[in-house]
DNA sequence: GCACTTTGGCAACAGCGTTGCGAAAGTGGG
DNA sequence: CCCACTTTCGCAACGCTGTTGCCAAAGTGC
């Protein structure tokens, strides 16, 4: 599929995937971001924005594809500096010619798409009980997958841990890729690993925080671990902003979009999308969805506070009571909706799973009522519970390697 | 963006303010913004972007100023590139020298300064009893101010009260600025007139929706009829937002930054700053903090809900407990520095004016607890009262015309 | 007074998107 | 079939961006 590490096409391709939006973790192309205040421009910042936008387009054109002067319209561009954005792409193996469109009375309009082998992504999720990692391509298909059970409870510190994540991840790049080392594969078109995890976390550091239950994690810099171990770019992020992040990166989603998404399983959190980025905040602390206080002095919380959203709904949850819980989590919801005037609200987790009708509707009333008494009723935000399937974090945090390649990094 | 045809140095200065960030309320410079993505941006965009960066730097040095070096620093450019963009807004007339620093050693370093008289802004606050306009600088320093009352209740209708803000905004501009009219004002250094009133409304579109209690504003154009009757750029906005952003825009903020602007007066609202710019939302009706839900099934709301925010808070406050308002306004708050992450809450309003080390110790208290039972303690996020004085919203409104010279529009 | 450091502009330059124009590749009427 | 017309799209020239190389200006310190 792709050509190992050495030849001399496949190490051009893969450059040029991780330039093509000024790399992953470093400084964007050009300038110098410093911390305390947005940075100036140059020409390669230039360049690499049109290009990552560009790309974005031809992402989301899927296996459509898409003509030279639509893009040209779509991002305001001339058509003339469309064709040279998009001569370049195709001589670095990101985008090809697909055939052509009818003729409306002149020469019909080419149609380009992007080229998915050109670059590889690994996601990790970390869950409480087993290691989940996929491989996908830059479509965000999944081309690879394995799995293993590993008790976080019992594992033997962090350092197992890190073990745990990086051999899946190699012997996952290895059977796909044909390489027998990520560094290796780092030279052919692997951008690099992400790695998903529950609790809370310093994204930016790569940085674990006192996860409920496992203080041996707290302040554990995971990521360094990871690259020091692989060799490669490492990106590290809750579960739901991991699995937020997918959904924002699905051709359904257009790019300016903002949506909340509502995990409930054996806890509750929220990953939001503000503009088609992740929103992560200012300690990238945001999303902590499960201990909003929606009743005054309720019911102890393990937090420690009381009446939280979690609280409240797991033990609807417990007791069996569906309906009620599905309508405190349509309160919780309501104040985020209020808050935030986001576009749309989507629910997932095991939990909702169970019972996805019941909570969409249920969620859906108490947005929909909160709409009608301040707006026009017309147009209330929808709820929609997504299909969830069991890898859908494990590809959200592929995505966190793949997003700045198509300019939607570090919203 | 009507700059008259008129000739003389003043019309060019007023053009080089307005087209200095691409246009107030038109496609930014260069390549145009298509709705349902992010733009393409060609040399005349990335000119503007580099140039409203600097001048934000300058506004934000205040009288101090800054070097060019130090801007080079700041935006990651070269310091030659900086030497050619202060060329041009010293041209344009926005910029001047201003002495020079101790040397170290060398050639000391010369400061330049931003020309606060480049540019003037009308800022109208529309409260429920009168009707507050300010002149202010490009540095947001009130030059001019006007009072009246204005009863809305028994305001003739909407087109009274559009023709009070006019009148007070010409008459402003006229002894001030000693032109007869807003448009010749306009060729001057007028940049427009924003507005600021209470309640929902679309700020893209300028429409006010139901203002509580006043069903014949549900729907009124109240910017495209200002522009008809003033001829100058107008932008509107709730007064939350509009006091926020005038936060967001001292200088004690530097641009990345993200609070929260919460107002307790005869309402309860808030006002979201994340990365410098106001969050609006979808639909540009984000930020309706005081109906959160807080108290399941609790006391029920004019709006029509129960256990809302704002029906608590001003119970409490009716009652005479400042105590017990402040702390519930306080777990609305911790809610949402839990759900956003951001850097700060601020605490402004009437009713906070009455009491502002009540309200900031009850707020801070419950702020910090919830961060001291998941975060790193030390790390509280401040809360502050801030002073607050009558014509904080009045400025703000005013720099919703200056925000986007400054590339802090349509965040 | 001289060596040195630092600032900041002039000139040449590479590279960006834009404009002008022509070749390529279709459709549709005679 | 041929020809006029439309539409797409690339080559070449262009204007303008920030960058680089270089040097004058303006200080400090021995």
């Amino acid at each position: 599929m792709t050509a190992e590490a050495g030849s001399g096409g496949g190490a051009e391709r893969a450059q040029a995937v991780s330039s093509a939006a000024g790399g992953v973790s470093g400084a964007p192309g050009g300038a110098a971001r410093l911390p305390g205040g947005p940075s100036g421009v140059n020409l390669l910042g230039l360049r690499s924005h049109n290009a990552a936008l560009v790309l974005d387009l031809l992402r989301r054109a899927g296996a459509d594809g898409i003509s030279r002067l639509e893009l040209a319209e779509r991002t305001g561009l001339t058509p003339q500096a469309v064709s040279k954005i998009t001569a370049r792409l195709r001589e670095r193996g990101l985008a090809a010619e697909a055939g052509r469109r009818a003729s409306t009375g002149g020469k019909p309009r080419t149609v380009l798409r992007l080229v998915p082998e050109a670059g590889h992504s690994v996601g990790v999720h970390v869950d409480r009980d087993e290691v989940r990692a996929v491989l996908v391509d830059l479509n965000g298909t999944v081309v690879g997958e394995r799995l293993r059970p590993l008790d976080l409870e019992t594992a033997a510190g962090a350092q197992a841990v890190v073990e745990a994540v990086a051999a899946q991840a190699e012997a996952l790049v290895g059977q796909v890729l044909g390489a027998d080392s990520a560094r290796a594969a780092s030279a052919a078109t692997l951008v690099g690993v992400g790695v998903a995890l529950p609790g809370p976390l310093d994204h930016r550091r790569g940085v674990l925080h006192r996860v409920t239950g496992f203080p041996q994690w707290d302040g554990f810099p995971l990521r360094d671990a990871l690259v020091r171990r692989l060799g490669v770019p490492v990106v590290v992020d809750k579960d739901t902003n991991a699995a937020a992040l997918g959904l924002a990166l699905t051709a359904a989603e257009d790019g300016g979009g903002s949506f909340a998404y509502v995990h409930l399983g054996t806890g509750l959190g929220a990953g939001l999308v503000i503009g088609g980025t992740v929103h992560r905040g200012a300690r990238t602390g945001a999303g902590e969805f499960g201990h909003q206080v929606i009743q005054l002095d309720g019911p102890p919380c393990g937090c420690g506070d009381r009446g939280c959203l979690e609280a409240l709904c797991l033990a609807a949850v417990e007791r069996g009571d569906v309906e009620e819980a599905a309508r405190v989590l349509g309160v919780g919801a309501a104040n985020l909706v209020g808050l935030l005037d986001i576009d749309r609200v989507l629910l997932g987790g095991r939990t909702v799973a169970g019972a996805p009708g019941v909570f969409a509707a249920g969620v859906g009333e108490r947005v929909a009522a909160r709409a009608a008494r301040e707006g026009v009723p017309g147009e209330a935000v929808p709820v929609l519970a997504v299909p969830g399937g069991a890898r859908t974090v494990a590809e959200g945090a592929a995505q966190l390697l793949l997003a700045p390649v198509f300019g939607r990094g570090e919203g």
